[in-house]
RNA sequence: GCGGGUGUAGCUCAGUGGUAGAGCGUCACGUUGCCAACGUGAAUGUCGUGGGUUCAAAUCCCAUCACCCGCUCCA
């Protein structure tokens, strides 16, 4: 029986081994960092999970804000797609180079674009001229001039005679670590001027690579996608041209994803390997925000219904100098999952408002934020850094009579995470029940809708239940058990979160009626025999 | 990435150099007439992995992997 003395999440581990939920990845060679497995109920409960997104979010959306209907699609791309895709929406640039990090003001350089200044006490030829430190600027302009200067005057005031003796670029961490003759802690950050607050230079490689063709080098190196959504944006003109789809449209996709997470870590929250559930909403420009807000709540509002109801679920719009460089209105689904600390929540979901980005990405290549503008980002050479496709991936709208770069509202769901959620939200424990451990899943999302039961296995009661248990298997997953005390039975499917146990007693014999079991109040009722399927059928499309 | 902790049966854990253990779970048989019941019996271990020390290692040493906690990170 489980041990009610750990912590809440380590008890809910415990339950999703001993149950056949989660398993850790290649568990018999050790495990491996980032990566889980669902066992036969976890299969079934993330599935239900992204059959109901599937269900209610593309084949059955919800009435618009006008309370029209709107359109929505379906899509399955590859995982891997040409490199360009990742140089275009950014991916490949911010996490190939080496970054520094500044631990005091959380701010992130590129290591290319970081100099170092040594600043002397003294005057030229000082022999008693001491080391004071390295000031770190962005680039080495006139700006950066000025305020080095600035910065170095002040940090020589406590130490007179000061000078700037000598300027280089960070290009690489040997010069980096060399110049500074391995004083890196002397060296102070741009932004808020600490001293010694940059962690070491370190490559970011977020994206998965691999190779396609037998030979592995340069020339066909690709990457695993992080995100389903870029494989939706290079797929819009396809789908408009094809398709009859007309704005305002929605664009569904699930699958997985990869991302090189440097600390993967809280069970499957964090994994390298996660499975998305992404929609892109096009629509025209003056009405995004409006949709922005629908699915906002849309989405919100599905978690809900899903039975994470407790206050453990909110919503947070994002802060201002939260956002993307390109959007204009974000706001994260959160859950206060169990290992974290009180108060703290995690992202289930990110709704994002972001504008022409995508599209135009694809078209004019990989985009800047200069004053406040979206411009392509050139290269030494004043050309685009990463070409785009130049294909026109405008919109016509025949009644406005008016082409435009559609704006996009973006609703991105992690299936693991929110499968995740469930699970916490379901894990019961009742120290009053025979069982304490319960799984309270909602009817839609669990993995087992019903059990059927001979009381004992004699007396003709098997010869009653058999069918009953291959009726209700047409429609729903079931199981049937026969073995070992009725307690244990009920309290095994309690664990796996099944909403209902049918038993079969000596009065079925008798009147044709069996007892149903309600897993959350263990209260029992009798319907007759013949009525198990409509009544399941009536309490399991809540 | 840094610091700390933990890895022994499906789960929870005991076992500080000398034959691999317990409770629960699982399975079988019997019993059982509605909530992890009882009886009898059974199966289940690369003691995380690799190396070293030793006559002998779950136990001591080194390395490594995984998980947990705290920082860090999370486009």
């Amino acid at each position: 029986m489980a041990n009610l003395n750990g912590n809440v999440m380590e008890r809910i581990v415990a339950l999703c081994k001993r149950r056949g939920f989660v398993f850790q990845s290649s568990e018999i060679y050790g495990g491996i960092n980032g990566f889980w497995d669902y066992g036969p109920l976890g299969v079934e409960l993330k599935r239900n999970l992204k059959d109901a997104w599937w269900l209610d979010m593309v084949r059955n959306p919800p009435l618009g804000p006008d309370g029209r209907e709107f359109q929505m699609v379906g899509l399955d791309c590859s995982i891997i797609m040409h490199p360009q895709v990742w140089k275009c929406s950014g991916h490949y640039d911010l996490f190939s180079d080496m970054m520094v990090d500044c631990q005091k003001c959380k701010s992130r350089f590129r290591h290319d674009q970081l100099y170092v200044w040594e600043v002397r006490s003294g005057l030229e030829d000082d022999p008693q001229s001491k080391l004071i430190g390295y000031l770190a600027t962005m680039g080495n302009d006139d700006d950066a001039l000025a305020d080095v200067q600035a910065r170095a005057r002040k940090l020589s005031k406590k130490i007179s005679g000061g000078r700037l003796l000598d300027q280089w670029q960070a290009e690489s961490i040997i010069a980096y670590r060399t110049r500074c003759n391995n004083n890196t802690d002397l060296v102070r950050c741009p932004s808020c001027d600490e001293q010694g607050s940059f962690t070491t230079p370190r490559e970011f490689n977020l994206m998965l690579e691999s190779h396609a063709g037998p030979i592995k080098d340069e020339d066909n190196r690709v990457f695993l996608r992080p995100e389903t959504a870029q494989g939706i944006f290079v797929n819009f003109k396809n789908v408009i041209d094809t398709c009859r789809v007309k704005l305002p449209f929605g664009i569904a996709q699930m699958g997985k994803s990869f991302r090189n997470e440097i600390t993967p870590r809280n069970f499957t929250f964090r994994s390298r390997e996660f499975e998305q559930m992404e929609i892109e909403f096009f629509c025209h420009p003056s009405e995004s925000n409006r949709w922005y807000e629908f699915w906002r709540d849309v989405r919100f509002n599905w978690y809900t219904s899903l039975g994470l109801k407790s206050a453990k679920l909110r919503l947070r719009e994002h802060d201002k100098d939260e956002l993307s460089h390109y959007s204009c209105g974000t706001s994260d689904i959160e859950y206060a999952f169990p290992f974290l600390a009180d108060g703290d929540f995690g992202e289930l979901e990110g709704v994002a408002h972001r504008g022409d980005f995508d599209l135009r990405s694809h078209m004019e290549g990989k985009l800047v934020n200069k004053d406040g503008k979206l411009v392509p980002d050139l290269g030494p050479d004043g050309k685009p850094k990463w070409k785009g496709s130049g294909k026109d991936l405008t919109y016509f709208d025949d009644e406005r009579k008016e082409r435009f770069t559609p704006h996009v509202v973006e609703p991105s769901a992690g299936a693991d995470r929110a499968t995740l959620a469930v699970i916490c939200e379901a894990y019961t424990v009742d120290e009053s029940r025979p069982s304490p451990e319960l799984m309270r899943f909602h009817p839609r999302l669990a993995p087992i809708k019903a059990a059927v039961f001979p009381l004992v296995a004699k007396d003709g009661m098997p010869e009653i239940a058999e069918p009953i248990y291959r009726d209700i298997r047409k429609r729903w997953p079931a199981q049937y058990d026969a073995k070992q005390s009725i307690g244990k039975r009920y309290a095994r499917m309690d664990e796996a979160g099944t909403p209902f146990c049918f038993t079969i007693d000596g009065q079925t014999k008798e009147d044709g009626t069996v007892t149903v079991r309600d897993r959350d109040t263990g209260a029992q009722e009798r319907i007759d025999k013949s009525r198990v399927s409509e009544y399941l059928a009536a309490k399991l499309n809540v």
